[in-house]
DNA sequence: CGCGTCGTTGAAGCCGCTCAATAGATGTGG
DNA sequence: CCACATCTATTGAGCGGCTTCAACGACGCG
């Protein structure tokens, strides 16, 4: 567990109902006197630094967590060393809904660089939910939407070829980011290649000779870890399919 | 939406109380006060044939459902046709889970077979929620749990070769005939070639490839949709990677 | 500056895909 | 009941995309 640090600005903010990620985050859509009730049991703003660990494999699940600001990967590992990076979270994102059923954290949630987080310890969130309609309805909806990620990361990772699998990478990151205020098109990448790589189920050198290949084509300028997508229509289509003949199966019907 | 069939011998059937899946299914754990209330807005026992589909991608989201007999894939299909199965789903299992957050179903859930199933008008169970924190916390369990399932999919797919793919699927089908009380190694599969394909990110090429190749080897015996698991243990080996060396990346640290 | 980590680039090989033909299963109608 | 059509599954041959293996370059940090 991170320990919270010395100084840190945001804890001068005291509610969710300051905060900027307001309508991103849990309270999303929750009215003055929801709020209220979700004030309570909120512990704010911890600090976390590059590689530390919001929980690991095997942690006992207590809390719900919510990225203030930074970045974070989700990651799982099985008997061998297979190490799959699920998802990539960025400031607004709930994580450790998956630990519920079984109380136990399956995957790792480990920060790409400096960040901060909010913790709902999950008894108490779910009790407020009892009273609160509007809060149990948001809890649902975000299990809801991580499930809807995964389905679609799915069809990404068994369906596509590989610069599909990077384009579209790069679009999500990039809509994404765009939701949060940043510029979509001016990306920075806060994940190593290795990571993007066992994201999209392939090996860092393929990565990197797709990065280079979107480079020569126009599509984008990188330098190491700064993307500029020069041309977004190209990307989409090539995310989409529509481009460079060859798939993988495509089984309709 | 499936239309219900004139004589549906599960409709005699009146409460969940009575239900043989009481224990796997989304009652679990309830006591009998809140059996009641779940009673209340359970729709029961509409049947289902092969083909037909429970909701269709773009279906407005109004019911969570209940497998109570067959089995049922979970398909995505993309702009271009790309069509990834998700998952398949047997009795005591819920659907319609991933549709909460946008309210309409973005996957298709197709019968692979005759069955039937129990609809849950999602308003009104959300509401029994509110007063019934046993169901509340089996709502949160439930999609926790699917949430789980894809993980385990992902690093399948994502990290694993041909051989492990179908092994793992083989050993997790076994493990959820068992926990319905059928045989661990008579499986009957209800899923065409083109669907274990599909789910597995592989061609039915490979797939029935790989079962010629699992025969030859003395662990299974194929006949068509039926499955006699003949050495357990060595499949295990290979679901794992314990075997055969060649595998994707790993990047382990 | 030297070292370690991360990223890029090249050459070669293999796994799984593609294409194609056959066999088996299922269904239909005469 | 068999002939025919259709769909599903199996099997083979060849190829190609991605991985593997290897070496080099680029940064960042002590």
């Amino acid at each position: 567990m991170a320990t919270s640090s010395i100084i840190d600005i945001h804890s001068l903010k005291r509610s969710c109902a300051d905060c900027s990620l307001h309508e991103l985050c849990l309270p999303r859509g929750l009215d003055r006197q929801a709020l209220e009730q979700l004030e309570k049991v909120v512990k704010r703003s911890y600090s976390l630094h590059k590689g530390e660990y919001l929980f690991r494999t095997g942690d006992e699940f207590k809390y719900i967590y919510a990225l203030r600001s930074g970045s974070m990967k989700l990651h799982l590992m099985d008997v061998q060393g297979n190490n799959q990076v699920l998802g990539f979270y960025f400031p607004g994102e709930i994580l450790g809904l998956d630990a519920i059923d079984k109380k136990k954290h399956l995957c790792s949630a480990e920060a790409l660089e400096t960040g901060s987080y909010c913790a709902f310890p999950f008894s108490s969130l779910s009790e407020v939910c009892l009273t609160v309609p509007d809060l149990q309805r948001q809890m649902f909806r975000l299990m809801s939407r991580e499930l809807t990620y995964e389905n679609e990361l799915l069809l990404t990772i068994g369906k596509k070829g590989a610069e599909e699998r990077l384009a579209t990478f790069l679009i999500t990151l990039s809509s994404r980011f765009q939701q949060l205020g940043y510029s979509a098109v001016e990306i920075k990448l806060s994940m190593a290649r290795q990571e993007i790589a066992s994201y999209l189920g392939l090996t860092i050198e393929t990565v990197s000779r797709l990065f280079g290949r979107f480079q020569r084509a126009g599509l984008i300028t990188v330098k190491r870890k700064h993307v500029h997508i020069k041309d977004m229509e190209a990307l989409k289509n090539i995310s989409s399919g529509c481009v460079g003949a060859h798939k993988q199966a495509k089984y309709s019907q």
